[in-house]
DNA sequence: GTCAAGCTGTCATCAAGCTGTCATGCCACG
DNA sequence: CGTGGCATGACAGCTTGATGACAGCTTGAC
């Protein structure tokens, strides 16, 4: 799960970054308007955080500028803390939830789940299939009842490809999951690696993880 | 658990956090509806202390505010002596229990956990697993029937963990619940430093603080 | 008011285990 | 049967957590 933080003080795009981060989703900050395109055509999000002051110009142009041109992703508007105006008027422009700053971190999180959840069309953070047992929100695995530990990257890739059950997904776009651009730098071998390290957690679980040669993985129900 | 104090006369207001720091919980000091909201949208509460005169509004279009936006955080509302109006206009707002003032501070302390208690379905303030036996409204702690001493911090991580045993609990929501505003600059080590307090406490209770590198830590039984 | 006891949080140091690289071997597909 | 992509074990670096010692402060007793 990649995220885009559009916020030009860098604190608190910092401080959303490293809490994300940490509930196993990629960040990436940008701190204009103009970098905040750039980066979305380079890459896909499975959600936005943006701010409405910014140096280049408001976000809710921005936010009106991306509906018109069709893109549905989720949006979630940090707003300051006196402007209904622009609480209301974000949300009439397509913002799908908003925040008043200061906010809690852990509400972002919560928020930020919810907007893709709903986008996925899921209705609970946990999913069970076959033998898998998967809890977001407490990062609990669980596989033929027995509690299996993993670490928070294993957990990230394991969250993008149950996200995409059934779907192949190309090991470029888990590299986007599972890595910003901060570490840009890490080889492609290393998805390979965690997937390695993920099928032996889940062995016997009666899910897999497919290797489509050329493509990339798919989960999906044995057999 | 961190509770939130909704009251402008600073005697009143300190007594209370005094109180309830004691008891466990950390407590933030709102003396205006303007500083609640700043609260409330920076950090999560298990519950609100709610005073009805305050001098930037009542305490009841608070309430009302509050409910309307869905929020069903518990509130308990301070009265003075004779408005029962006030008293009976706060329950329909949705206020879960009042007080009136001159009250008790020990009172106070136990209908809050009553009301945390009743949010989280819990009906026992007194819980055993395994060896363990903990007494949140008496802050005792039996370890395979020995009393077992334990300073208000180490009570009050192992209640945050007990009431979310089973999941992985971040580092820094632990901090939060451990620690008020007023104490936001104590290094994150703390949390490191109360685990391992507590893990020679709970010794060979069957229970046990698990370490999950990078996301928290969990309480569970041993195995 | 004084004093002792013990709770608190900081620091420094050490240990653990996650992470990503590399090398090597395997397999599918042409 | 060759080649490129993938699998996987081993390893070193480094982030993260564990823990003992200590100083400051709170608390409660007298």
């Amino acid at each position: 799960m990649r995220i885009l933080i559009v916020e030009d003080t860098p604190d608190v795009a910092e401080a959303a970054s490293a809490s994300l981060g940490r509930a196993g989703f990629a960040c990436d900050i940008a701190a204009t308007l103009a970098d905040a395109r750039a980066c979305i055509d380079i890459t896909g999000y499975a959600a936005i955080v943006l701010d409405l002051n910014l140096p280049d110009g408001s976000g809710r142009d921005f936010l009106r500028e991306r509906r018109r041109a069709g893109d549905l992703i989720p949006v979630l508007v940090l707003t300051a803390q006196f402007s209904v105006e622009d609480r209301v008027g974000a949300l009439d422009e397509g913002a799908d939830d908003y925040l008043v700053k200061p906010f809690d971190l852990r509400e972002l999180e919560a928020r930020l789940r919810a907007l893709i959840r709903r986008e996925a069309g899921r209705a609970e953070n946990r999913i069970a299939l076959a033998g898998l047992d998967f809890d977001a929100g407490a990062q609990s695995l669980r596989v033929n009842g027995a509690a299996v530990t993993a670490t928070r990257r294993e957990l990230a890739l394991l969250n993008l490809l149950i996200a995409n059950r059934g779907r192949i997904m190309p090991k470029d776009r888990l590299f986007d999951g599972l890595f910003g651009f901060e570490n840009a730098d890490v080889g492609t071998n290393t998805i390979e690696l965690y997937v390695a390290r993920l099928r032996k957690k889940l062995a016997g679980s009666g899910v897999s993880i497919e290797t489509h040669r050329g493509l990339g993985y798919r989960l999906d129900l044995d057999g």
